[in-house]
RNA sequence: GGCUCUAUCGUCUAACGGUUAGGACGCCAGGUUUUCAUCCUGGUAAUCGGGGUUCGAUUCCCCGUAGAGUCACCA
């Protein structure tokens, strides 16, 4: 097989995050579907990074990237970590040999040229431009002669063609803007670095990228892309524009400052990822089935980006709990086990009655009520789970079930409840519920259930006494009933 | 403001120009062995407005309206 992406004409994606703090949903979400195509097409996935504004960059912001990647699942082929690739470092500040050996190419063929202004100068022209309400284009002041490009000023594009230009999108179809979008637009800053709509489109062409999935944010700045890569004669990619995910109120599209959370944020209040993959595949995406849980596997299997949506999306947050708490239940035994105890705190962990076994017997009764780990978390500050493991203290009088006169009524159930119990099987909730079930349709169910159930919880909502028993055990369950009765007498 | 893009239940969305406009989440109601949760069943709710084109528009075109994006030595 041929791994070099640039041989080879097979399907190439790249997510290309800065470095600039951590990953929001949007940006994982972007990553995501360029990682389904990618995939589905047995092509290849790069990551990389753009970090040519050094002054925006944040530390760290590398590993945190590569971690919330990793923790989706959603491995590349080349990325910073890359030893060695058919193309060189993932890092554009790796790459300035590269931008500049394109720079002087330009300049060879007439089409790039220092800019002669300083900072200062330009924003006159902006602000005249401003003044007399007409749109500031550089081009306007483009410089008669040129000098020599010394690197210690801006090298500027000059746009090869003023015209409109039109483009076709995976997703949005034809799209086109006219001449006003032009400009002679720096292609390298004086710093040295280059600028992002130069990096951008050497990389892609030098990693061979067929298809580039990003933000509407970018369909204005298109016709400047379209004017660099006629400059350079490269091949233009598919562009494939996804759809914004807007903040809550929709005001908005969704950004780091706008309240948008670390996607590893959700890994810590216990989203799983199975459930944040098949739930961000699924805003602005749809196969057309209405098939809604999709494994990793079957999203690469059904994965289309002909049927990416074209208007923005709100986070449906509702279905993403649901989401999770569908893979959640799906999960096996023993990995409910370590998810319910990762997130158990320690004053829980600490009750009388605590053990392992008996947390193990209480892992569905716990996770069918919740829907992230954080839940758990929450409900067990709350004491809410105290009675799995300590004995309970409550008022006798919710003894009492709504038929009955007086609490002097529950007493000989619980007593006859007791001694069949003495005798049970308690290997499961079934054989539990199998010992008292002639018992409750002799007296009643609520006669008995709810007064049985209230004996072992101390609770008026909790699972049903069949549970209660089993994770209790005969003994604590025994025990508790006889306290139970011993507490009516008085 | 100029340019560009977008528009189906509250939300995510489905529907070769012909469907009682479908599904999911949420919500409401009922049911499944007492309460809670789970689960099951049912219900609620939408084509932004106005013009065209057409025998027939959610679908195609135009004009509004609303929202978003963009106008940097940021990406």
């Amino acid at each position: 097989m041929n791994n070099n992406p640039t041989e080879t004409n097979k399907v190439v994606t790249r997510f290309a995050p800065s470095p600039t703090g951590f990953m929001h949903i949007g940006g994982v979400r972007t990553a995501l579907f360029a990682y389904l195509h990618a995939r589905k097409h047995n092509g290849t996935f790069i990551l990389r990074i753009e970090d040519t504004d050094k002054s925006r960059e944040v530390e760290g912001s590398i590993e945190h990237i590569q971690e919330s990647l990793r923790w989706l699942g959603l491995e590349w082929d080349y990325g910073p970590d890359s030893a060695e690739t058919p193309f060189g470092s993932c890092i554009q500040s790796k790459r300035l040999d590269t931008y500049l050996h394109y720079a002087h190419q330009l300049i060879e063929k007439g089409l790039a040229y220092p800019d002669p202004y300083t900072p200062e100068e330009v924003e006159v022209f902006r602000n005249q431009a401003a003044a007399e309400k007409r749109p500031f284009l550089f081009r306007d002041h483009r410089p008669t002669t040129t000098e020599t490009w010394d690197g210690t000023k801006p090298l500027r594009l000059k746009v090869p063609e003023i015209k409109r230009y039109t483009w076709n999108d995976v997703v949005r179809g034809e799209l086109s803007a006219g001449e006003e979008m032009l400009d002679d637009i720096i292609l390298i800053k004086s710093d040295g670095y280059p600028t992002y709509n130069f990096a951008h489109i050497i990389d892609d062409h030098e990693m061979g990228v067929t298809h580039i999935m990003r933000a509407d944010e970018f369909i204005a700045s298109t016709p400047k892309f379209l004017s660099i890569y006629d400059a350079l004669g490269f091949k233009r990619p598919e562009f494939v524009t996804l759809p914004p995910i807007l903040r809550d109120d929709k005001t908005k599209k969704l950004g780091k400052r706008d309240g948008a959370k670390d996607i590893l944020e959700y890994k810590a209040e216990g989203y799983l990822r199975e459930a944040m993959v098949n739930f961000l595949a699924l805003t602005g995406w749809n196969p057309g089935t209405e098939q809604e849980l999709f494994t990793k596997e079957d999203l690469i299997a059904t994965f289309d980006i002909a049927k990416i949506q074209r208007a923005g999306a709100l986070l449906n947050e509702d279905k993403l709990l649901w989401m999770n708490k569908q893979y959640l239940n799906n999960l096996s035994q023993e990995d409910k086990l370590v998810y319910v105890t990762n997130f158990l705190p320690e004053e829980t962990r600490s009750l009388p009655q605590f053990s392992t076994d008996r947390l193990t017997r209480s892992i569905t009764t716990i996770t069918e009520r919740i829907s992230t780990g954080k839940e758990i978390r929450d409900v067990a500050e709350a004491g809410e789970y105290d009675f799995l493991f300590n004995s309970p203290s409550y008022d006798t009088s919710i003894l009492k079930w709504k038929n009955d006169e007086s609490i002097q009524a529950v007493l000989p159930r619980l007593a006859e409840a007791h001694k069949i119990l003495l005798e049970a099987d308690f290997s499961s909730s079934e054989t539990i519920k199998e010992a008292l079930w002639p018992l409750a349709e002799t007296l009643g169910k609520g006669e008995l259930l709810w007064p049985l159930r209230v004996a072992l919880s101390g609770q008026e909502r909790s699972p049903d006494p069949f549970t209660l028993a089993y994770i209790l055990g005969p003994d604590e369950t025994l025990a508790r009933i006889k306290t139970a009765c011993d507490k009516i007498k008085g």
